[in-house]
DNA sequence: GATGACCGCGTACGGCGTACCCAGTTTTCG
DNA sequence: CGAAAACTGGGTACGCCGTACGCGGTCATC
């Protein structure tokens, strides 16, 4: 918490630290990016930066607040670069879904890591204020805005869960889609001819040919996005009249 | 893959096993589901059998499958229990979704195993069968259904993982919500003092009392999964015409 | 210059997944 | 019927992990 808001005092006495919290957060995105969250581990975050393991403790009271700073770190986020109140909701909810769509394609670890709560630091609560501010024309009350804020939020949290699931199956065995298919294939095509899928066994063959990671994935994501939208449009103004 | 879908057999010579994958599986689950994910290992697993721990290899290549076997057990389902095509689109999207909300709601670990694919078992592909049946009747063609299915499930998994972060918070720590406001309270207070975030300093104050886990986040549920369905109703008109 | 706070970090413990290997059991074959 | 082969159970050990503990060196203060 205090190291999240870095509210905490530095004592006078004794040596100075050779390090800081942004230099051991920044190592430990760093090595989570390049590998993934199963290799940022206190020993190899610590030698990363050529320190000892323990040194790290001096800093964090252990591994789960590293990772909310982490969570933290890269929520970092300028509200002036971005659309504001008057560009209309619909435009301001677009662009928090993508910049967090984006988000979790730049640190595909993100929802890997056991959030065990939605930690509120200084980035994310900065996003929260834009989004707010970007919802302050629409004709609801406060609690039902935060709530249709969850809700897309929500969505991209799940779309995001789909596009990774394809590609740490493709990065973890070194297995591509045909590979996959190659050894899922013979029990599906068993399964087809059983006769207990017709209507599975009757989809066409492109049905499945399609990339989650892409262009295709993107697609997917702004498909969802603009249904759910779309919905939420006809409920503001069923309700704001 | 053969222990998916049953299809290994049984050598004749040497002693009879012990152990079943089913029971193996069946202890997973009890465990993961009284005490999270992070209880279910070879050893727990085995302890909790009677047995050694290598034992379990002798069904199992490793972890990674036994989780894979757990995804797929828990996703039993009998289609006749649930309303068929004739229901129409909707009610059978509805229907999947509240299953798989269901689903999560019942096995919390749900989103917290490193699904690396979507691993199509017995039960799962039975489930794909009577959502594909469930929208025959929709005017589009077959990836496009396939895609709408995924958003759907998309948005299940998103919302999912909102209340999960909720539910763990106050278990792990057995800290409820108003003992977490207490300590995220004044960082956050101070932070509103700031002038920093306008907007959200003038938020009424009951905005963000609401529970995630009970009545309250089923409703959220709900109101996200009915948007998401106008907007794809809306989007199968026009298109399907 | 002594004191006490603080930093870096080596060592050690208890957990994990699982590779390896041996002993015991059951079936099959000569 | 005895021996060999095939299989099961599981003990031991290795290399990871997070981190509790404590020690020696460093620096600001009195």
């Amino acid at each position: 918490m205090e190291l999240l808001w870095g509210t905490g005092e530095r004592p006078t006495r004794g040596p100075k630290p050779g390090l800081t919290l942004d230099r051991i957060v920044g190592a430990a995105v760093t090595v989570a990016d390049a590998e993934g969250i199963g290799a940022v581990s206190m020993r190899r975050v610590a030698a990363e930066l050529g320190v000892g393991t323990m040194s790290l403790y001096r800093y964090l009271p252990g591994k789960g607040e590293l990772l909310d700073l982490m969570l933290d770190r890269i929520a970092a986020f300028d509200p002036a670069e971005f659309p504001g109140p008057e560009a209309g909701w619909r435009t301001v909810l677009e662009t928090v879904a993508r910049g967090s769509w984006q988000l979790h394609h730049r640190h595909p670890w993100l929802l890997q890591v056991d959030q065990t709560r939605p930690l509120l630091g200084p980035n994310s609560v900065n996003a929260l204020e834009y989004t707010i501010r970007g919802l302050s024309g629409v004709a609801l009350r406060d609690p039902e805005k935060i709530r249709l804020l969850m809700i897309v939020e929500g969505y991209v949290a799940g779309a995001a869960r789909t596009r990774l699931n394809s590609a740490l199956a493709e990065k973890r065995t070194g297995i591509t889609d045909e590979e996959w298919w190659k050894i899922q294939g013979p029990f599906l095509v068993q399964a087809m001819e059983s006769g207990r899928y017709p209507h599975l066994a009757q989809l066409s063959e492109d049905t499945f040919a399609f990339d989650d990671e892409g262009d295709e994935g993107d697609a997917l994501f702004e498909l969802g996005l603009g249904r759910l939208l779309d919905g939420i449009a006809a409920y503001i103004e069923r309700r704001g009249g």
